[in-house]
DNA sequence: GACAATGTTACAGT
DNA sequence: CACTGTAACATTGT
């Protein structure tokens, strides 16, 4: 997935209708995708969500967090009456949950749903099915309301620790400054951009990628941002002019914020937190788009493969 | 069958 | 020690 665009749109749908469940029971299909203390999460309400690079922060009221990375070919999949009716989940998600790539299940439950789990029963033996309040239905311990990890690839991870010990995860503590932060970190000024540039030796585009220097940006948006700027992939970091960085300081935060406009881009198996595809693959500039015209100069777009990821650009107009 | 896919990380080598 | 490149993780789709 998921690089900055696609996980904020997942936190931000996540922040909507995950605050104020109760975690009634974490069901571990695939125990290698769960670490940490696990059984903190039973019963602490969900206080809020943030994200830290591509990574995601569900914290809990207990002051326990949730920490997850998604990876590749992770989705989380939020599932309740709570969702409008007309969402449409995506076929990317593979039809009905579970299914054989779910290795998570969160069981999640409302805090006055639970208060009123003894009214349940009292009215259960006098009164029809049909007439008990739909909310309280469920005689045993889990809600209506459930949040599905699937993954493919088995990429992700899923870590719970005490808040203040998240710092210590090694992806988050390495974790460079981002343009867009979600949790009230300092947004990367142009300045420190142009700092980082001038620091590295080698070529600009892995830099980008390189989530110790710099927060959320992967493999599609550095491709286009890089597009954007009229900037060659091969091009050392530290031999761009003052104006190419800022060049390309500008065309990164307008193709993340692009990618967010568009809630993310489902090229392959990325969804938001209801299940719903993205629109970020209309607008790719050259990503995946070798042997197409390029849009500004008409020369060909080529593919070569730099630090082992596939590098789209035009020899055009990228100097 | 070969290869590539939104990402990170461990490890070997310079 | 710092940096760099490659393989590995596991699965699907072309």
């Amino acid at each position: 997935m998921p690089e900055l665009p696609e996980v904020e749109t997942i936190r931000l749908g996540l922040q909507k209708y995950l605050v104020g469940h109760t975690i009634e029971e974490i069901e571990v299909r695939l125990p290698k995708m769960v670490s940490g203390e696990i059984k903190f999460v039973h019963g602490a309400r969900v206080k809020g969500v943030r994200r830290f690079g591509k990574g995601l922060v569900i914290d809990l009221a207990n002051d326990y967090s949730i920490a997850v990375h998604i990876k590749m070919t992770g989705q989380l999949i939020y599932k309740s009456s709570k969702v409008p009716k007309g969402t449409k989940v995506s076929e990317k998600v593979g039809g009905e949950l579970p299914n054989k790539f779910t290795h998570v299940i969160f069981h999640l439950s409302h805090p006055e749903l639970a208060a009123q789990k003894g009214r349940a029963y009292l009215v259960s033996g006098s009164q029809s099915k049909k007439e008990m309040p739909k909310r309280v239905r469920h005689d045993n311990n889990r809600g209506d309301a459930v949040l599905y990890y699937n993954d493919i690839r088995q990429f992700g991870w899923i870590k719970i620790v005490k808040s203040e010990k998240l710092k210590e995860i090694s992806f988050f503590k390495e974790l460079g400054p981002e343009l867009f932060p979600s949790a009230g970190q300092p947004a990367l000024a142009v300045d420190q951009f142009k700092t980082i540039l001038s620091k590295a030796k080698g070529p600009i585009k892995p830099l980008l990628m390189d989530q110790k220097k710099i927060g959320g940006v992967g493999n599609i948006y550095a491709n286009d941002a890089l597009f954007v700027a009229r900037i060659h992939p091969k091009r050392k970091a530290n031999s761009l002019s003052e104006k190419e960085s800022e060049r390309l300081f500008e065309a990164l935060k307008k193709v993340l914020a692009k990618g967010l406009e568009a809630g993310g881009a489902s090229e392959w198996q990325y969804v938001n937190a209801l299940g719903e595809a993205g629109k970020y693959q209309e607008f790719f500039q050259v990503y995946g788009k070798q042997g197409m015209k390029c849009p500004r100069c008409g020369e060909v777009i080529k593919k070569i493969v730099m630090a082992g990821r596939g590098t789209f650009f035009c020899s055009g107009c990228q100097r």
